[in-house]
RNA sequence: GGAGAGAUGGCCGAGUGGUCGAAGGCGCACGCCUGGAAAGCGUGUACCCUGCGUGAAGCGGGGUCGAGGGUUCGAAUCCCUCUUUCUCCGCCA
């Protein structure tokens, strides 16, 4: 959510900036400005009418005091006139403010200006690649097939079980889970991230923090009975642990990290070229998130960035690292990086994570606030977050680029962690 | 799930219809004192909206005592609903 003032102050600049993001916002900021006006008018009626009314409250507790009864009922008449006329323009102005509160929702971050113009993927901006991509090779398989009646990821058990799009990880699948999550999270502690465990379920105000709400509802599962939602990504409970809070600017920057499974209705998004590991509506992921200063918060990215790309090396899979256009970024993003990593097996790049600078748009929804030392005015924090990494297509760049006949081979920094060098189908 | 007691500022804790954004204490910041420190003394110490002012300092208005509604001229204080914490009982990984 864009602060109400900055859309006062800038609204050419901002008008100009969506243009990036391919968003005309020249309507909703008219009708933002004409309906803010408004309503700071009618607060200010508002406000004058509830100062004669509390002068008048004070008046008639004295002229009770001194025995002035006649009076006070005289004047207790005049409040009743007021107080009609106060509540009805106490209910315009809550329609106003709402009026107001949806038509801000509807505005889109402002993307940095080093995003690159453009509508779809192909617009993106290729940063750098690292890795080999192995030798075509015809016998190279994906990794549906590559697993097909071995059980080690048993997408029909899913069915049977739950539905599609929850496998079932067996044996050494199940271990090279597990393995990849210690792994992940063993390397973020040694780049400074502090680890924490949230809930999985979060309530209605958490999600709307976050932006879940209101637009993407659909794409939540819910527990209808507690109004709770299940999480899409960690980035949502650790995010709003900062919600309401006022930082001081030597507890910045923040940087935690969580592991959580993540739940997603990814509701008419499913189709033939999703298959196995592609998409779940379960998985696992590890997520980083940062709270930081607005001086700093692209550094704070940058080194986001880096970490990611270190452990995509480490687990050596061909990747490419692109900064999205502003057509391909989310609604919610200033800056966006994504991580690709070459699947061999179906000749495809995968989406593997998704780094993002938020600078103050998610703050300013979450009243998420710092102080400078010294300082008695509050600023809005820096949001970022990025996975780090999603397990799913991890495994699949794995099962894909690893397998020599009947062997898939691990990456040697997963040996500690899986217990097993190949699996053997 | 049943019964009872709570929810006040960064923390503790007073406050049961008007002069309460809220006593007192702790903590914190600044100043005095000191060779320096402790102690002591003094001052200050929530957030949001809004008007004047340059978006500074400052001054003024409104709102906020878990949340939302209600009673009243007037609510931290009374009533209702919800959330949540604690104690006892029940159940349970």
């Amino acid at each position: 959510m864009l602060p109400l003032k900055l859309i006062q102050e800038q609204s050419g600049f901002i008008i100009e900036r969506l243009k990036i993001k391919n968003f005309d916002a020249t309507q909703i900021i008219g009708s933002i400005l004409s309906a803010d006006e408004k309503r700071r008018t009618l607060q200010t009626r508002i406000d004058m009418q509830q100062s004669d009314l509390n002068n008048l409250a004070r008046e008639i507790g004295q002229l009770y005091k001194v025995g002035k009864s006649q009076e006070a009922e005289l004047a207790k008449n005049r409040t009743f006139e007021i107080k009609e006329d106060n509540r009805l323009l106490k209910e315009e102005h809550t329609a106003l403010e709402q009026q107001l509160q949806d038509l801000v929702v509807q505005l889109p971050n402002l993307p940095h200006e080093l995003v690159p113009a453009g509508r779809t993927a192909d617009d993106n901006l290729l940063i750098r690649t690292g890795g080999v991509i192995p030798e075509p090779d015809p016998d190279r398989k994906p990794h549906w097939d590559l697993l097909a009646g071995t059980g080690l990821i048993d997408f029909e058990l899913g069915v049977k079980l739950t539905g599609a799009g929850f496998p079932v990880y067996q044996r050494e699948a199940a271990r090279l889970q597990r393995a990849l999550i210690n792994f992940f999270l063993d390397q973020g502690l040694k780049a400074g991230f502090t680890e924490v465990q949230p809930p999985i379920m979060v309530n209605e105000d958490s999600a709307y923090g976050t932006g879940q709400l209101p637009d993407k509802e659909a794409q939540m599962y819910r527990s209808e009975a507690d109004g709770l939602y299940l999480i899409p990504t960690a980035e949502v409970p650790v995010t709003n642990i900062f919600r309401d809070e006022i930082l001081s600017s030597d507890q910045l920057p923040v940087k935690y990290m969580a592991y959580t499974p993540c739940f997603r209705r990814e509701a008419g998004s499913w189709g033939s070229h999703v298959r196995g590991l592609n998409r779940l509506h379960q998985f696992d992921k590890v997520e980083i998130v940062q709270v930081r200063h607005p001086d700093n918060s692209y550094e704070g990215l940058e080194e986001m960035v880096n970490y990611v790309e270190s452990l995509v090396n480490l687990l050596g899979l061909p990747y490419r690292i692109i900064r999205l256009c502003g057509g391909d970024m989310s609604f919610t993003s200033a800056m966006t990086y994504d991580f690709e990593v070459y699947a061999a097996g179906q000749g495809r790049w995968l989406e593997v994570s998704s780094v993002s600078n938020f600078e103050s748009f998610q703050a300013n929804r979450l009243k998420l606030r710092f102080r400078d030392k010294g300082d008695k005015k509050t600023r809005l924090a820096h949001t970022l977050n990025g996975s780090a990494l999603a397990l799913p297509r991890i495994v699949a760049g794995l099962l894909e680029n690893y397998q020599h006949g009947n062997e898939i081979l691990m990456p040697e920094v997963l040996i500690p962690y899986t217990g097993f060098d190949r699996i053997r189908l």
